[in-house]
RNA sequence: GUGGGUGUAGCUCAACUGGUUAGAGCACCUGAUUGUGGUUCAGGAGGCUGUGGGUUCAAGUCCCAUCACUCACCCCA
């Protein structure tokens, strides 16, 4: 028989790595909390309409990459593939909106895809991000990169990386630019590939990030989203460049970046970064002022990224980040069945004083504890024997230098401290 | 969904053109006289070479299938 293994593209976070999750997610609570962002966690699986509705039906997320089933009472169940839809349903459903102008939040938590794994792409992966309701002003926008840049500095990737940066416009925009596209296109429709020619239809923006040399040819004098914009829209885009400007944070305007779900609007960015190979994306975003309204909730203003944890930890992995071991302050050896509840209790006690305290469950040999106390990387050792029992004492050494002292049960936690 | 690459110990890898009981480093365990860690030295455990077939006197090595992992396309974080 063969033995039961994790599903294709999930992954176990092992204790070797777990130390490194922690730290970054410390990272992101601490960073969102600078901000004044507070966490917002949703369940994990939705309704399936919820997702089909906002991300778009004819995504490759809604359209073949969901795990979804029929729950008993008949209704459409999904694993969630994305979190901004969740967060708006939770909006709505509690009427945030109702309880203060301006909502912002942020969450990490695990998401699911069924799409072919490589490298920087799983079927259950994690993603942390930040949303804020009820602002449609430039320094909304700003604010929103400045929390990626913050997490990004604290990670050592912000030089790592490069912001691309544009505006799709809003919708009566896009829908003019869409036209112009299509017209540009159209007389070689012929000459593209057969996705391209499907999303023609579909989604023509989308065909702007072929990889294909020769579309990208063809495309070449095609009209650009620019030129659509209208005059709230442009001045809003060069406030949000203006403002990142004063922050200090570089970007690099990108008239090709479209970003793949439906309910973008005006603001969008990316993040990317060389250590991920082809899954180049560290983090993706940008203004999603109707998605409120579609949802069903009152017409809100919304803009937020999402962040690949996987993604974040490669190329933290790349960059040579480092992270610190937890340290163990004190091991106790205890080496005669007689001395263990002394043992065991005064370990608790300093673990109720703070201290970080390991005792060996095998009773093994002293030599063997020490061992394993050194491998905590612990500062202290309590040695707790036949003589020390005896004597009501213990012997507490110091594992950097190797000295070692007497000291009485009673006197120890004090003398510790 | 499509293509390429790779499967040998917990990890990283050896084993010439097929040829005896498949090796090394790291990690792990035990010792080096009484109850003392790290360094050193000695020893030990750990593999049906992913799985199933085939060719051959002989297969880790060649062939086929299958599974897994991986990278890329697609798309995204």
């Amino acid at each position: 028989m063969n033995q039961i293994r994790s599903i294709k593209g999930t992954h176990d976070i092992l204790p070797s790595d777990s130390q490194k999750w922690q730290q970054f997610e410390q990272i992101i609570h601490h960073v969102c909390q600078q901000f004044g962002y507070k966490e917002i966690r949703t369940p994990i699986f939705e309704e399936t309409r919820l997702f089909s509705r906002s991300v778009g039906e004819e995504t490759d997320i809604v359209s073949k990459e969901m795990y979804s089933w029929e729950d008993r009472d008949g209704k459409s169940l999904t694993l969630r593939p994305e979190l901004t839809a969740s967060v708006v349903r939770s909006f709505i459903q509690h009427n945030l909106g109702g309880q203060a102008p301006s909502q912002r939040l942020y969450y990490m938590g695990p998401l699911f895809r069924r799409e072919r794994p490589q490298k920087g792409r799983q079927r259950q992966f994690h993603q942390f991000g930040v949303e804020a309701f009820g602002s449609e002003n430039p320094e909304q926008d700003a604010e929103i990169i400045a929390i990626a840049w913050h997490i990004l500095s604290e990670c050592g990737l912000n030089n790592k990386t490069t912001l691309h940066l544009n505006s799709i416009g809003s919708p009566s925009c896009r829908k003019a630019y869409r036209e112009a596209l299509k017209n540009f296109i159209r007389p070689n429709l012929a000459q593209f590939s057969e996705t391209s020619q499907k999303r023609f239809e579909t989604n023509p923006l989308r065909i702007l990030d072929t990889k294909a040399e020769h579309e990208q040819k063809l495309l070449e004098g095609a009209p650009t989203i620019s030129q659509c914009y209208t005059n709230k829209d442009k001045a809003h885009f060069e406030s949000v460049q203006h403002f990142l400007n004063a922050m200090n944070i570089p970007f690099s305007i990108n008239e090709k970046l479209v970003r793949g779900l439906d309910y973008y609007s005006r603001t969008v960015f990316e993040f990317t970064s060389t250590a991920l190979g082809a899954q180049d994306a560290l983090l993706g975003g940008g203004r999603y002022d109707g998605l409120v309204e579609t949802l069903g909730g009152k017409s809100t203003p919304g803009i937020g990224f999402a962040a690949g944890m996987e993604r974040f930890l490669i190329a933290m992995e790349d960059a040579g980040q480092k992270s610190d071991e937890s340290k163990i302050d004190v091991y106790f050896v205890c080496l005669d069945e007689a001395g263990l509840s002394t043992a065991l209790s005064l370990a608790n006690k300093l673990r109720q004083k703070g201290f970080n305290v390991v005792s060996d469950p095998l009773r093994r040999s002293i030599k063997a504890q020490l061992r394993d106390a050194n491998k905590f990387k612990a500062r202290f050792a309590i040695i707790l024997g036949e003589s020390e029992m005896e004597n009501n004492t213990v012997t507490l050494k110091n594992l950097d230098n190797g000295e070692q002292e007497t000291v009485t049960q009673k006197d120890i936690i004090q003398k510790m401290i």
